[in-house]
DNA sequence: TCATGTTCGTTAACACCGTTTGCTAACGGT
DNA sequence: ACCGTTAGCAAACGGTGTTAACGAACATGA
């Protein structure tokens, strides 16, 4: 093995310094430690000190790769916003192409099955900012975030422009949320092709919708006496559908959801 | 200031014996502690070194007054509830009590109020246990939350019961999920005259949407964005209250909420 | 009044945690 | 071979939850 005798540019494209490999080498492990950590004992599980213990180093350490617990946390959650972004992309692109409404239940459906089995980094990823220090510095998270909802909701504006959705007027909006909503779609990159307010207010009560039964599930404010949360989320997806004026399509699950006369 | 005559018989209905009753002050003073702090640091700022250096006293001191930290958070987690509980059942009863639409929509905006007013509180009551050990205690809390969904329930299923909502019937609704609404209604305390368990359906739909919504506004998950959330409350409130057949009361606020052509 | 048992709060200690400081040793390029 | 950069370490500071042993204040019965 000898060495590479490319290694006096670290900046030349592709290639990395030996030195820079084994650096990124070490990030990875300890990201892949503080996240094990956090899946089995939960957030307050992870920790500098038990992660540089586990690879057989000190805590100090650590500092020449993350600024600090906080940071690390903040780090993690972005990658797992663009694992989450990249489930729901990869459930749009397995149905097929052509199929608007199936694309749109497999990936909506995809949300949620990727939340419950990933209670922890949802908890982290949606729930309240509760560890960190309330001034710390989570654009990276934030910025994650808007990651995924840009893939998210550029998917979804995509197939509801092939449809015809019927959309509140411009007129019937508070001029004050109509501005909120302009920025929003701005950030979120969907404005591109003009497309009225009135969309970007319909695609974020319907995520707001999305968001809401599936948090009930992870967090398991049902869970006491709900074993099983299926049935709601899909009620949930069928009144959504139907609003849209968009066919219900029933997933492969245990068959009918409830029937929807009121909700 | 002689000492009462009557200490002998803690026991006797009321009156508490002087001892018990510092110490009940003593456990109320803690508890009240523990609330600022949670409050103006969040849940994690609560720690009991900080508490009895506030109060004067060491930390292992409280171990006579509460079994350890979690227990200490899980307690004043049910206090919230019960707070909560009164507070919607206050907004319920400032409505005039044959007016079964204004009741239910204050109710509902009571609490969309008090969760945004306490957003520490609302988190640690709402949002995923981040904190506490997984498998410690919270049946008090617990009890506190049923306590909270009974009171609530109860208002929202004797309002219904006045108007005649359009329930799904039974057939429609899957057997396995049956049961667990049975199950349901019964803790909730909702069985008690033979409601359908389409009711206890529809009431169950109905919280998940408006927890939702609760939810994304505390948590701030658009709130980068979006600056206020209520129009996107009302708007969720209207769909509901129309669904379910009920008139949709605008509240004082900022006038109408967004037209609802599709969600 | 005196003795007794209970309760309260203390100090000391253990085991964790995040973070900073100063050091040593290895590495990498000249 | 030289020398600057980097990785990792030990020590230390202050914070946390929790347990054990002890003393003092208290309430009660003799």
């Amino acid at each position: 093995m000898t060495k590479s005798p490319v290694t006096s540019d670290p900046t030349a494209g592709g290639t990395l310094s030996r030195r820079d490999r084994v650096r990124e080498a070490t990030l990875t492990e300890i990201k892949s430690i503080a996240r094990r950590h956090l899946v089995e004992q939960g957030v307050a599980g992870v920790s500098l000190r038990a992660i540089a213990r586990e690879m057989g180093m000190t805590a100090p350490g650590l500092y020449r790769y993350v600024p600090g617990i906080d940071a690390l946390l903040v780090i993690i959650t972005a990658d797992m916003f663009d694992e989450l972004a990249e489930a729901v992309a990869a459930a749009d692109a397995s149905a097929p192409p052509e199929d608007t409404e199936l694309r749109l239940h497999s990936a909506l459906r995809a949300f949620r099955i990727w939340a419950i089995t990933h209670p922890a980094e949802f908890s982290v990823m949606f729930g309240p900012r509760t560890r960190l220090d309330p001034d710390a510095d989570i654009t990276p998270a934030l910025e994650a975030g808007n990651r995924f909802g840009s893939t998210f909701f550029a998917l979804c504006d995509r197939l509801l422009q092939e449809k015809d959705i019927p959309l509140p007027r411009d007129e019937d909006i508070d001029p004050e949320l109509t501005a909120e909503l302009r920025s929003f779609a701005d950030t979120v990159g969907l404005s591109a092709h003009d497309v009225p307010v009135g969309a970007a207010l319909v695609l974020t009560r319907c995520w707001i919708r999305i968001y809401g039964v599936v948090c009930m599930e992870v967090f398991q404010h049902l869970g006491f006496v709900v074993n099983d949360m299926e049935p709601f989320f899909e009620a949930e997806l069928q009144n959504l559908m139907t609003g849209l004026g968009v066919r219900y399509l029933p997933g492969e699950g245990k068959g009918d959801p409830v029937t929807d006369p009121a909700g």
